[in-house]
DNA sequence: GCGTTTGGTTTACACTGTAAGCCTTTGCCG
DNA sequence: CGGCAAAGGCTTACAGTGTAAACCAAACGC
């Protein structure tokens, strides 16, 4: 009796190029300067489309942030896969944590976002967090099992981890003035827990 | 000639009384949930009455911003201010930090936004910031002075505060999941960050 | 032909920031 | 004293927002 019922197929394609359109908006315009009607649009369809298929803007900007969260992940794994031995992959992931942070800011933003929304009502959003989280612990279990270093891998990653993002998001609010260099800050604060933790320095050295 | 001229006390009080009530609106509603409309109730004036003392609602938000930082740095000045040697002034100016961030978020948050607003159209706003950098990176002079660690002050200072703020974000953001408590990662980190640095764990006597 | 269900559009509403015009109070000058 | 210019504040008005609700067209079983 229907008209045409849409396959899931169709409405998860649907869907799929209803967020990429919002991506793009929100990338070029800024996350709060992007409207319904901006993204229906460009999507090609009438402003009311898109809630057929999305309960509102909200769960829309969930669903984004979910899919910058994957990317952000698979960048992490990627480059994890690079490495052969620990010190290697620290290093690769750490750089790609950064490299994504700097190419792709506006996803970093979006996906860091501080959420007035309740996110447990996302799951996708979630899983997608969880599956960065377990990517940002997980190396470290791996070094620790390499014996590169010792302690509790849970506390080491978010250590890690939180130190990157401190840096990443200090550097996007313009608030390490002209003087200082992230990648040098990087450089030398991982360089420092390194130590800290008693690893060997990488061969080479400079610095003081 | 004219009606009763405001001296200029009174329109800086007009406008601190604004700053005010936006603030608490600020806190209890969350940055964007809040309207020009209700502002001005909340002051007691007609919805357009602020725009004769402020160019637009981003003039507010960034006096807003500009006065959490300076309370910031006022924290941060008085943390310093209660220890004696530098090691304990270290200790004091962490806890400060973490605490006036656990005690108002919402003013954290506010200040440390990534602004899409050019923020160097705000004088006040670029004062604030760099007393609060200044505080920031002075103490770890102090410490260098003092003989207790050395290298770039700029740079280990930027470590520092890199260090605090990622911490701080990720908790607020609910990202550090369960398992782990804020502070315990704070004290691991800075422990970390110390050793990695040669400075010898707390202990009593040790300089003079 | 129906009635019914589904995809999509159009309309309508409450609310936003703010530009523009309108009172009203106040002083100075004639 | 009357007029008048100017400033503070209020009211109105408008373009634009998210979205609820009514509406329309296509497709099917009867």
């Amino acid at each position: 009796m229907p008209k045409k019922p849409k396959t899931d197929q169709e409405i998860a394609a649907f869907r799929e190029r209803v967020c990429e359109v919002a991506t793009e908006l929100f990338v070029e315009r800024g996350p709060d300067n992007v409207t319904m009607r901006q993204i229906a649009a460009g999507v090609g369809v009438s402003p009311m489309t898109p809630y057929r298929y999305f309960q509102d803007k909200d769960e829309i900007l969930a669903t984004v942030r979910a899919a910058a969260l994957d990317r952000f992940a698979a960048a992490l794994e990627a480059g994890l896969a690079r490495g052969s031995d620990a010190r290697e992959r620290a290093r690769a992931i750490g750089d790609a944590y950064v490299r994504f942070a700097t190419e792709h800011p506006a996803a970093y933003q979006l996906m860091s976002e501080i959420s007035q929304v309740d996110e447990s009502r996302y799951p996708a959003l979630v899983r997608a967090s969880r599956r960065a989280r377990e990517t940002m612990v997980g190396y470290v279990r791996d070094m620790i099992r390499e014996g590169m270093m010792d302690g509790d891998a849970d506390l080491i990653g978010y250590m890690f981890w939180s130190t990157l993002h401190g840096i990443v998001v200090l550097d996007m609010a313009g608030r390490l003035g002209g003087e200082i260099d992230a990648d040098t800050l990087r450089k030398k604060t991982m360089r420092t827990l390194l130590a800290g933790m008693a690893v060997s320095p990488p061969r080479r050295e400079d610095e003081s």
